[in-house]
DNA sequence: CCTGTGCAGTAACAATGGTTACAGAAGTAT
DNA sequence: ATACTTCTGTAACCATTGTTACTGCACAGG
């Protein structure tokens, strides 16, 4: 766990830091498809992720989906810290996209934190940033894109972050994640394809040239 | 100034730091429809809205716009604490939606007060919540909404924010902040009109029973 | 009073995306 | 092998929203 975090979080946080958060943090591994968190939970604390990648969903009252955006190694959850200092219910969900390593550290240390270390600071008001940005993107897509597009966007952000150009999801995955349906998606698809742009198969579809 | 600061955060910033801004803020007042950011502007300060309504914009490329949420007395912007945070450009432009009075805050001291003020820190924390929420409120409306629900919800929303229930805009003043055409807006008001729901007149619309 | 400008009403049409329905292919279990 | 389930392909159709075009009205300025 220790050589986890160095890894991960030594070159920003100092020495004393670390030790703290390995002290009081509890270190979790969790698998795919894992469901960190739900929508009206409340949160006990803050998740520092080491490895692998976290889907953070949206979905309104009539079970319509959305992806919001990706966790990926060295970033937190700005959300759970909203929910964790307001004290209030999650507003999202959390699934493991793929095997996970992270680090839960209790909320009341992080005001402590931020008082003591500058490093953990930044990190914090650098995880905000991040995070209004990576939702105002989203918005952007949702707003301004065409499904086209935004299906092109979806592949490729998933295969960074996944790092694989083979994409492993059905076509009605990728419909809950865009919030549309199985038949315009596959419909979309179809187009990409013929254009040369990916090769669809069963269960999983391969990149070519996006 | 000091009254007017006193009164809006008195309650929550103590005697100190209340002074602390007086001395290093500068105090700002602006008309209706003046701008106070810009898409792309370097920020040099954090503003604490005093009295007014400010409207949070964003816009892509093509130069749609879309209206993101208001700001407003005792309300500060996240945004601008994130861009000025992370020395990058603005992602949004404001613009005073009625006369507004406000302090900007030098950002250096944002940092220096959120170790040295309790009150401060809780501020700046809660102000990211709220503006994180407000941020997945607009993307739900955008994503899980049809137009017709956003209007009513637009002109609820405006009619609170600036206290009248008579909205003076134009059929094309909506369609921006919705990012729809004025063809489409002007459908779907006459249509609550027909409801009994808003009364239409040349520049302004009078809310009724949404 | 006349005229120009901006605002609102409306019709016709296009485009995008969502829905329903059905068929066949691929994989799984018996 | 057979039956069952899941995934994909496709067609036909519908609903919503956006676009173009034209109308008349209100108001301001000469």
């Amino acid at each position: 766990m220790i050589q986890d975090l160095k890894e991960q979080y030594g070159n920003i946080f100092e020495e004393e830091l670390i030790n703290e958060i390995v002290q009081v943090g509890t270190f979790k591994e969790v698998p795919e498809g894992y469901k960190l968190i739900e929508i009206g939970d409340y949160l006990r604390g803050m998740p520092l992720l080491i490895s692998g990648v976290i889907k953070i969903l949206r979905e309104d009252d009539d079970g319509d989906e959305l992806l919001l955006y990706y966790l990926e190694k060295g970033d937190t959850c700005s959300m759970t810290m909203a929910c964790c200092m307001g004290d209030t219910k999650s507003e999202i969900r959390a699934i493991a996209e793929t095997d996970a390593k992270l680090i839960m550290v209790p909320i009341q240390k992080m005001e402590e934190w931020t008082i003591k270390y500058k490093p953990w600071r930044n990190f914090v008001f650098n995880s905000y940033h991040v995070r209004l940005n990576e939702l105002l993107s989203t918005l952007d897509s949702i707003a301004f894109q065409k499904m086209d597009e935004r299906l092109i966007g979806y592949l490729k952000e998933k295969a960074r972050v996944t790092n694989d150009d083979i994409i492993h999801s059905t076509h009605q995955d990728i419909a809950y994640d865009l919030h549309s349906s199985r038949v315009v998606i596959s419909r979309l698809l179809k187009k990409l394809e013929e254009m040369g742009k990916i090769k669809l198969h069963r269960n999983f579809i391969k990149i070519l040239d996006l």
